[in-house]
DNA sequence: AACGGAAATGACTGCGAATGCAAAGGCGAA
DNA sequence: TTCGCCTTTGCATTCGCAGTCATTTCCGTT
């Protein structure tokens, strides 16, 4: 077993007495080749250390089976989960996935760049996209799906999850447990989620005949605190139910409440999130929240990728997943 | 501006009136061309939407610029901040991210063969690595770059964080502010960094003629209850001090014990974790743990394996960098 | 005007595997 | 034994680009 570099087609073919034709079709699905020439080819590249090179079969094949997967902020606790099961979902497929994570937006285009260069077979991105930079992806025969956002102007394929749903559930549980002084922390205004889910609170509040407060935070823990120290100063400290558009400010909040303000949660002021975060669960938490489906989605973009690399042609489709109510100990519902 | 598919450097060279190689050479640095001709090509390039195909670069120049990340459990909530430190570096340097993400350590001979498949430049690699397998990097000339484990049996470049140091900050700051029963909760026995951290503690215990009951977890959150649990039973609620290898189990210890058990923490059991992941800071938990300089390893992980990339013959190197102590409030230290 | 040397350019080959096509081999039936 | 058909096999070509080598162009000199 003398695994050795650069190891060719040419030298397993030399050790198995065949062509090099013939060691190209053992390693393929459903090649003519005869089983017995096929055991010795497979002997003499086992013995050799011998693994096609698929760079040289992506040269010729026009198929990189590569990925790739672009994500802003990794470190958001939201989206490690979604690049494992992405990633993970890929692989057994047949696909590698080539990973772009964006330390800020301005990236995009630099590395939308190397995705071309790599000619990878399709990308899922979780980052926005100019409508410039999607119609790049269309022109190029790239297939597309975006995660948590939608295509704006242009039709895209996407997965998302169901703000509207999401958030009137929770803003009904808590107008009907009686809350009536609403604030809400959003996320960056150039966040797809984070507008959606800041837009469906209001709006649904709006239907009760209520208004908040708002706020725009950067999705991290530092912002639910002072998000919510905002807003307190805002309100007169007449605040009773805070809307957060994502887990991580919730628990921020939750922990300046408690430990800072002096509030008690839920007791005097409800906090809710959104995502179903690990940590939203946890005992010092129990975070009321709206858990995404991330299996689900995962699948689906996974499968709408894969379906567009076979069938560059299939239209775009959008799929909705409806969270769950996750009814923690951090607001009154009902 | 027509993007469009298959554009090769034929397709602009003879929209620029000039050879293929011309072409290629306007895309290289340093390379012989006229500014002029240059110039012409650069803009041809741009008309057609041309981008180097990295795929046939890579089978000519034996360069695939891919670096292969082998990572085993992303949901760890300490390696998402790795793995965008390392992707991001690496991309400074013009190096591509393969991300393997692994379901199960039983995954990695699979990997493995799709890491040669790609020749990829080097690999960094967090899991777990049999002594055939590093040697395999070895034999196939792929610079190779363990995180936070090291090669056993063989010589391999390694960057980690001290753990003996670590632990004994934490141990000595415990029993000088007085504690003397001790619990361990280590990771599971197939991990590098649990079997060193647990040791480090039990070894700097017995240093100052204690003993302390141990436990192993997974390394999650709910492993942390249950260790403490366990512990608790076993040494008749006498436990005082908690030492978690990582901080996850530590704040699942640390939930337990001040929300199921209704110990006060630090007043009645001192906590301890190792990582310092971001909720530790958090206010609800404050922990008393080591923090890893993750910065300053992927930095050294990131040059390391650059510099075998470019002379594959440096000897192998250990980087063991000391994590700095936070002094929370799950623990009375000193 | 002629010359020399450096810079610029183009023709050509090869990286490693896939594949169309033609040739060879195997096997059963007549 | 011969024919015909199907399975195996090999040859030759191709993918897109880099880099070698030979040729041409361009300048400054004398």
């Amino acid at each position: 077993m003398t695994e050795k570099v650069g190891v060719t087609s040419y030298d397993v073919a030399r050790r198995a007495g065949v062509s090099q034709s013939a060691v190209s079709r053992a390693f393929r699905q459903g090649a003519s080749v005869a089983p017995a020439t096929r055991a010795r080819i497979v002997e003499a590249a086992q013995a050799l250390g011998y693994e096609p090179n698929a760079i040289a079969q992506g040269l010729i094949t026009k198929r990189s089976n590569l990925v790739a997967i672009i994500i802003s902020n990794l470190t958001n606790l939201y989206y490690p989960e979604v690049l494992a099961e992405l990633t993970q979902r890929l692989s057994q497929h047949g696909v590698r996935v080539l990973l772009f994570s964006l330390a800020a937006e301005s990236d995009v285009e630099e590395v939308l760049g190397q995705v071309w260069r790599y000619r990878v077979d399709g990308a899922i991105v979780a980052a926005r996209l100019s409508t410039e930079q999607l119609s790049a992806f269309a022109n190029r025969g790239v297939p597309l799906v975006l995660y948590n956002r939608i295509g704006e102007g242009v039709p895209v394929a996407s997965v998302c999850c169901d703000s509207d749903l999401g958030e009137r559930a929770l803003v009904d549980g808590l107008v009907q447990a009686g809350h009536r002084r609403f604030g809400i922390i959003g996320g960056p205004a150039d966040s797809y989620v984070g507008e959606e889910r800041a837009n469906a609170a209001i709006n649904r509040l709006a239907h009760h005949g209520l208004k908040a407060e708002f706020v725009r935070g950067q999705f991290d823990y530092e912002s639910g605190g002072e998000g919510l120290k905002t807003l307190m100063a805002r309100t007169d400290n007449q605040l009773d139910a805070l809307i957060c558009v994502n887990d991580l400010m919730a628990i921020g909040a939750m922990d300046t409440a408690r430990n800072i303000i002096g509030r008690k949660v839920p007791g005097e002021l409800s906090i809710t999130g959104f995502d179903g975060v690990s940590p939203a669960t946890w005992e010092a938490y129990q975070l009321t929240t709206i858990r995404q489906p991330v299996r689900r989605m995962t699948q689906a973009a996974v499968a709408m990728l894969l379906e567009r690399i076979e069938s560059p042609d299939i239209s775009p489709e959008q799929r909705v997943f409806a969270g769950e109510l996750l009814s923690g100990r951090s607001a009154r519902l009902l």
